[in-house]
DNA sequence: AACCATTTTCTAAATAATTAGAAAACTTGC
DNA sequence: GCAAGTTTTCTAATTATTTAGAAAATGGTT
């Protein structure tokens, strides 16, 4: 036994895929190019090595066109993020999705207007539980 | 160039930290059983290289005591999970809390009465920031 | 067909994270 | 002081993650 592998995408991995999330699907050079304009500019290979291992994963599929290949995600945005954050809550809340919150709006990064839209999507949530 | 460390605390160095973040300063021994109790039963020395590791990272510090040494963090749990919390906001959620409060609700995770507390907190928040 | 540019495959290196055994060092009891 | 038990140090193995070059395959052009 060693290290087990993450059931979550990595650092990489979650680049790519919000890179595919915006639009699939895409060659390897587009990706390449995208994560470039992101501020990661790996070799051609690289990526490519990458892309092989997520569709093995299973974060991706892949299928011939022309002479290269086309990417696309099989994984949604919504569904990592909760699995992500379903991760954080058990980790290192405890399970609570409430001591979460509360960590997050006592931090500094969260301006008024954010809360009051916060509270109008909670007051929703309500009602539509009470349904 | 190959993967960088991690700049946060990884799995095991979290299940560490929990353990001291309640009761602290602490033997190897005991941790190492604080950390079986909570099903990561792992050989005494393989805890005595974590906690080293973790010294080195500046996460814990420790001293001499008899025969054994003592362990501690000298790290906050507040401290650490808010700049986890920030890390996923940034990378997963575009930097948007919101979008992780809302994508948080959306799961089936949380219970009404959960919404009450988090609303009431808000509401404290609000209040505040408005002094 | 031969050439050229592009793309993929194969291979492997480097670092991080996790695990733990063998040996050394250190206490304590006699 | 010596034996017995405990604890640490040293060392190394394993898997994951990230990176990328050399070589092979592919498709189009002349």
């Amino acid at each position: 036994m060693a290290r087990p592998a993450s059931e979550f995408p990595t650092e990489f991995e979650l680049e790519i895929l919000k890179v595919l999330w915006k639009s699939s699907p895409q060659t390897v050079r587009d990706i390449r190019d995208r994560m470039a304009e992101a501020g990661r500019d790996s070799a051609h290979t690289s990526v490519i090595t990458m892309l092989n291992i997520m569709v093995d994963k299973g974060y991706l599929d892949k299928k011939k066109d022309g002479k290269s290949y086309l990417f696309w995600p099989v994984v949604s945005e919504p569904d990592v993020s909760q699995k992500m954050l379903g991760d954080m809550v058990s980790r290192v809340f405890d399970g609570s999705a409430k001591r979460l919150v509360l960590n997050l709006i006592d931090g500094e990064e969260i301006e008024e207007q954010e809360l009051l839209e916060l509270r109008k999507l909670i007051n929703q949530k309500v009602r539509e539980q009470r349904k």
